[in-house]
DNA sequence: ATTACTGCAAAAGATTTGCACTAGG
DNA sequence: CCTAGTGCAAATCTTTTGCAGTAAT
């Protein structure tokens, strides 16, 4: 079976780009975590594996999975630490803005979205994000205890 | 009649918050500007009228009304710098990632899509950060004429 | 009078850069 | 081989912080 993954490292074969074995495992990593990563866990999960692994490396990566338009760069909600997205397709991301996670929403409205937009705009649309944020149901409860 | 930054001030007031004339300028600056600027440039264009101005303080009260829900935060497209949108009503960001301009965009689904994410998620919504990254119009123009 | 707010300068923190070295093709 | 990619450290740049002084209420 093709995965993912597989067809983005003949994409970049293709490319003329080289297959090194820290982009193999960034590009693994990212794949793999349905997270909203940022550059610093990323260089923290895989220095374990490669000790020698720098953070330069791993922005170096986003970058280029970015420009590629792979990965979705999702912006701070809260913090100020940029968060990377491999999801591309268009859907909705909600942050809380009190526990700091974000999760996926499908949204059928998302999907129609960007048609009405680059159609009104006569843009060519690279990618989207969309992101709410608010407070989580956990953090709804937690906040009625400490209030009664 | 009363305009959106007088009934802020007025909030403000309320509040316990003092109206310092900093406050007052920063918040009339955003507010009457329809774009989508940054710290600095906020900064940069009161420093004229106020020399003694402090980027610290533009920081400060951009916090400030981005706590009291007055301002979205919107994040970076391409540049690394947070931008700040005074449109807190559900609306669509357009970003050109070669020119770095943002536009705003009616979106007729928009409106609509908080309505159901707060539904499907039980999330307390706060805002929505909605952003499509593209190539604009012109600046597709200027891409083709390169290209022949 | 109080004390919230400001301005300054220093600090913090994320991201980028320059460069010598390494390794993928 | 050749040169793209890496790692390191220093640099850069945005944003935050601490604190003494100032001014809004």
């Amino acid at each position: 079976m093709q995965t993912e993954t597989d067809s983005l490292f003949k994409e970049l074969h293709e490319l003329g780009l080289r297959l090194t074995p820290q982009r193999i495992a960034i590009v693994r990593y990212i794949f793999e975590s349905q997270d909203h990563l940022t550059a610093q866990q990323i260089y923290e999960a895989l220095k374990p594996q490669f000790p020698s692994l720098s953070l330069a490396t791993v922005y170096n990566t986003l970058d280029l999975l970015m420009k590629l338009g792979k990965v979705n760069v999702l912006g701070h909600i809260g913090d100020d630490i940029v968060h990377y997205d491999s999801n591309t397709q268009p859907h909705v991301n909600l942050g809380c803005v009190k526990c700091k996670k974000i999760e996926d929403v499908p949204s059928e409205l998302a999907g129609h979205m960007s048609d009405e937009i680059s159609l009104a705009s006569g843009y060519t649309l690279l990618g989207s994000r969309i992101l709410y944020y608010g407070i989580c149901k956990s953090c709804q409860l937690e906040q009625e205890l400490f209030t009664q």
